[in-house]
DNA sequence: GTTACGTATGGCATCGATAACATAGTCTCG
DNA sequence: CGAGACTATGTTATCGATGCCATACGTAAC
């Protein structure tokens, strides 16, 4: 070992490097990254420098010279039932990392503005160069809107800001899928379980719902309200359970789906015996609970990762939304013969 | 508005705050921060002139100067399978935000040392103050060492570093406390399904229920090993039916026990009526799933905060392993007489 | 044989905040 | 009433990399 261990623990800097490799400290930036103009034989022996002290670039330093932080702030919900948000993650961080861009994330306890102002002031404080909101926005203050308009920024839900753009799986698209897969088996009316109505996805499932009732002639029952959680699904379930002549449920999540079977088959109907049901999201559990659930499945990976295409590549690549497909399980069969 | 319209949008910084309340770039960042120092009359005029301007600071200059960049990393799996993840990131982010941390995120696609070395080197670049590894280590290389030897590292399971702190559920008790609960239901021996050989927190279980086993005078049965995953409960269980003695089973996630008890149930075994069986994780689902599902429950929340607080207050805090306890539900029953 | 241009490299200012030191006042106490 | 301590503030150097400009050397062109 030839480092000196005087100097306790001092991070070695490009003037270090440059120093042993016998160059200037610019020559050595030059060498570590694009650098059309740089010897062969040069970068070799600053490659070599850097190898032999250990060096690792100052993130800071360079963020601060190059104007660009290379990171991308993510903002998520902290409530663990949403099953989406892992994945989202996931794709967000995929798709960053290739491109070189580090994620930050800042979760937010619930959907309130007040937390949502401080999350992006965190993030801009952060000096993200870009923002993912996978988090549904009830409304935007007039500081988000500052914030948005200096940092580009994808909202994952259908919402709206001045200048966030806006991707989103669509979710009218995987309500109208399940009611019409209920109305093919021949059920004559499809009740819903939806989520909380804060989130755009809820809204936009119950008005594909809605529409697709309406396209066969239907008048649409009253929506019963969950919060996603298989609790919530339980309670509307019960509900449901009193109302004679149900025979198909649309749940908007997967977790609500399996509450409101357990309160069927509590109440003595079967499914899909007597009910059928169809969530959302194909979650890993659905094939093997009883009975496997027939759910429409989204890409939410996929949606991440275009999130953060998006926001890398400006504009062009957008709007293409992720569809959804339909898996068809054990949950639901056609009307009981009356 | 004295400020020129000019330039058309560059951040304020804090020379600019300091022109406008009419004092020192210094005095500025003393006012914005601790400063025993400074006369309230001072502060509210610089607390002014930020409003008035829209100061944001700049958080690369404040890292490079002040050398700590107030953020932590934060390795994760990747794979959706694993419950734990999304509480783990939850804690972790909550408690490092509090402390005014912010979290960066290195997501691995799979347990492989070299993704492992490339995550932990980006975050070290990105010059993060500390370190938390919410997965395996499988195996500690020496580039492993120098990263972590410069970065305080905590490891949520029990594997050692030179110099990463350790903290981690006691998984050994997940294992005793199912294993336990079956033997005292009267059951003579207890299966068990396991996690990946890689994973502690896999082998931690096992050890768990193989010294439970142990302690009653009772030889433990070859584990079966899965992948979290509720398909690989379900091949795992496909295995089991074939086997006629069985009565009891330990399932190391809930995923797994609920692909475990579909396997069984397509092959004419009850549950609990001829097999109890028992898992890990409570997830939401579990209470509502059928049968309800007897689980051992884990704080993973509070465990990823625990690590932020062993990072940041030092040593101290910790080394208090988060305990389990166990949910009962009706996926567990004393054996039928023989 | 100049002019013009391309390549490889070095020098210096700069990003924005903070640490360390310096400097006026103000207060206290023997 | 002057020494020492404390308060409030300003000055300057510094963190480490990059942008911009300058320079030295070839080399192709007219």
């Amino acid at each position: 070992m030839t480092k000196a261990t005087a100097r306790p623990r001092r991070q070695p800097s490009m003037a270090d490097v440059a120093r042993t490799a016998g160059v200037s400290a610019q020559t050595v930036s030059r060498a570590l990254r694009d650098s059309p103009n740089v010897n062969p034989e040069t970068r070799k022996r600053v490659l070599a420098a850097v190898e032999q002290l250990g060096y690792r670039f100052n993130n800071a330093a360079r963020v601060l010279s190059s104007g660009q932080s290379h990171t991308i702030g993510l903002v998520l919900l902290q409530s663990g039932g949403y099953y989406s948000r892992s994945a989202v993650t996931a794709g967000v961080e995929a798709a960053a990392g290739e491109a070189g861009y580090a994620v930050s994330i800042a979760t937010i306890a619930r959907l309130d503005t007040g937390l949502m102002e401080r999350s992006l002031s965190k993030l801009a404080d952060q000096g993200v160069d870009g923002i993912v909101i996978a988090v549904p926005l009830i409304s935007v203050t007039q500081k988000m809107e500052d914030i948005t308009r200096d940092i580009p920024t994808v909202t994952l839900d259908g919402s709206r800001t001045a200048s966030a753009r806006v991707l989103g799986i669509d979710q009218k698209e995987a309500g109208r899928i399940a009611t019409q897969h209920l109305l093919d088996l021949g059920h004559r009316q499809v009740w819903h379980v939806s989520g909380p109505d804060e989130w755009i996805e809820a809204r936009q499932r119950r008005e594909g719902w809605q529409e697709c009732l309406a396209a066969a002639g239907i008048e649409a029952p009253p929506p019963l309200e969950g919060d996603w959680s298989p609790g919530s699904g339980y309670r509307q379930g019960q509900v449901l359970a009193m109302i004679p002549d149900v025979t198909a449920v649309f749940a908007a999540s997967d977790e609500m789906a399996f509450g409101v079977i357990r309160a069927l088959r509590e109440r003595g109907r079967s499914v899909p015996g007597d009910v059928s049901i169809v969530g959302v999201d194909d979650i890993a559990l659905a094939a093997y609970c009883h009975p496997p659930l027939t759910t429409v499945r989204q890409d939410f990976y996929r949606s991440g990762a275009a999130a953060v295409a998006l926001l890398l590549r400006g504009a062009g690549a957008g709007d293409s939304l992720v569809t959804a497909s339909l898996s068809i399980r054990e949950s639901t069969a056609p009307p009981r013969r009356s």
